[in-house]
DNA sequence: TACCGATGTGAATCTACGT
DNA sequence: AACGTAGATTCACATCGGT
């Protein structure tokens, strides 16, 4: 680390972690050398005070100084400076991955408009396992907003269909991802066993960007590069990647991180694939998309017992109300109940089981 | 349809379909009259034929130089002023949902920002039958953003956490919503038998979006209604809207649409609650209405604190005096504790929560 | 060993109301 | 407007200790 480097060469400062300023140091790097950037700036949080789970413990929040801006206009200032840089140190061909959260990437999605980057896709990356929303005052924050943008319109940037194909079994790949937060034993920690980040992404989403959108020998640079995830995934995929961190406590880590790595060692990569049998379907889901309507009379299977469909896909039974499940578990006398083969509805005179259109739903999610 | 507002008049036109430009409509609207706002903007305006540039010169339609950045100018400029526009007719803790791709979603949600629209929620838009990407040159296509925004950062928004926890089967909504496109028996037909609209959007996610930000006999507004969407599920949950919409062959279809709606029943209609709206019940009344007795000894759910109720619905527990929440929270070392759920009584042998003497009373407030 | 329950935790703009 | 108090609120995993 702390790398000097030769201002004017051609020579890029290949597999190294630089410290500093990203934008100087970008500066500092010859015009049009890198083929990707993969680049996860500060959100820009605004968080007020502090947040409690339901059980009263603490959340640990981002609250590092590097988060903070003291205005839009101040973050716009610097999200325009870093993209700057970035776009002149990139090949003519080359391409810029940026990820944010709706606190910030509705400003970094303007600003690569605006400088000319030509976005090919956004991309969701659904999180399996996000935090939940602790007050139920708001929707669980359960994604992240990917960019992928080239440097221009008419750029010819590298995009490996077939091999995204292959990693989605054969299906082309989409927009959405689902893949699990950072945790577990991929997780860094300090030497007090603590995060040794507060937002380290997992490897498993580099992995698709790398493999996705470079080359084997590409140059990918990094300027937030904390604990070097974009590095690692990198070397393990036989790509070059070119890191910038401004806290040392960082690069160290990283630097550790990324010695341990193997190249092409694809065992070492934790992609996590997690493949439920049988998709949840929410019975209201059925009310929603109008395939039962609200005030719709079901019939139990054996005919015993009715129930009136609520808009919000619960059930009421006299003074019963609740989950198909509940009500049914209810009427029954029963510990539980699985109303998806309890209740029916009727259609052209006949008692049809409910579990039908959960099928239906099934098979357009395939 | 092409109904005179009637100016100045605290009346609004409600459940019509006004005839216009949205922004020339919207400012004719009494301020703070709507409670939601549900947005779907265009974004592939023909900007080379009738408007201006940023600079207010012309545009020749054939040959003038008109760059990208011009063309995010304008787009920018209409973004800001039909937002506006929004913004002034908004209540002051009313709501706007908007929807868009990446060609537009970052101009609207830094807009939004910009003008103090305090973002609670995106949410992505999951298609379960998305467009495949025939070119091979990019991901698939297979989602829209859309932006859930407060008026401000202090407004006191809608949100129907129950229902909508209900809707998903008891787990909290999360922000990606799996959905099918809008097409089968939903999609709208012109005479030809071809799409009465390019983008209609499917009646499944309206329902979330009504069900879940608004209470029924809430005014909705679309500035963008198209086929009318927006007024269809309206309608149906009990909601009242109001539509503007520039072309009449799109308010044609929209105005025969809505008027074969029917509305459900309001049985239907009423969605699971949460605690937070239940009357709120004074420790003090249980002692006051001889439920419990002074001197009365209370013990915690963990069995590891007791404390003894005094005659002003206090405890004391050692030399620890105040509320059932204040003693709570200070034996066990919490932030804060709900006394409700924390205490209880001793009633033939057993303990009892004290929350069951609270559900008592709210029964007979009835 | 395998299973079970208790415990911990993650980029979070996370309350309402009365005085 | 600031402040104090009542009291409502969580999902998917990973880890770990005990049976």
């Amino acid at each position: 680390m702390n790398k000097t480097i030769r201002k004017g060469a051609n020579s890029l400062p290949i597999n190294e972690i630089l410290a500093g300023d990203c934008i100087e140091v970008m500066n500092a790097l010859p015009e049009e050398s890198v083929d990707l950037i993969f680049a996860d700036p500060p959100y820009n949080l605004q968080l007020r005070g502090d947040l409690h789970r339901p059980d009263n413990s603490k959340v640990d929040a981002v609250d590092d100084a590097w988060d903070q801006f003291d205005s839009f206009k101040v973050y716009d200032n610097f999200t325009r400076d870093w993209l700057k840089a970035a776009r002149r140190i990139l090949k003519p061909n080359g391409a810029i991955w940026v990820i944010g959260s709706y606190h910030n990437v509705f400003r970094l999605g303007a600003e690569l408009q605006n400088q000319g980057y030509w976005i090919l896709n956004d991309v969701v990356w659904r999180k399996s396992n996000p935090m939940p929303n602790f007050r139920g005052k708001r929707l669980t924050n359960a994604h992240e907003t990917l960019i992928w943008a080239s440097k221009n319109e008419a750029a010819k940037y590298t995009f490996n269909y077939e091999a995204l194909k292959a990693l989605n079994e054969g299906i082309q790949m989409r927009s959405d991802w689902v893949l699990p937060i950072c945790n577990g034993g991929e997780r860094l920690k300090d030497d007090n066993g603590d995060k040794a980040h507060p937002t380290q992404k997992p490897e498993s989403l580099l992995h698709r960007i790398v493999l996705g959108t470079t080359n084997p020998g590409d140059v990918i640079l990094d300027p937030f590069f904390g604990t070097g995830t974009t590095g690692a995934v990198a070397k393990m995929l036989g790509r070059e990647f070119i890191g910038i961190e401004r806290e040392e406590k960082y690069r160290k880590v990283a630097e550790k991180r990324i010695a341990s790595v193997r190249k092409f060692d694809k065992d070492a990569l934790r992609v996590s694939t997690s493949k439920r049998a049988e998709p949840r379907v929410p019975f209201g889901q059925l009310v929603e998309r109008g395939m039962l309507r609200p005030g719709e009379e079901l019939v139990s299977m054996n005919g015993r017992s009715t129930a009136k469909v609520r808009a919000d896909g619960t059930l009421v039974s006299n003074d019963v109300k609740g989950s198909i499940h509940q009500v049914g578990a209810h009427l029954e006398g029963a510990p539980s109940c699985n109303g998806w083969t309890y209740w029916t509805f009727k259609r052209d005179g006949k008692n049809v089981p409910i579990d039908v259109l959960r099928q239906q739903i099934r098979a357009e999610m395939q």
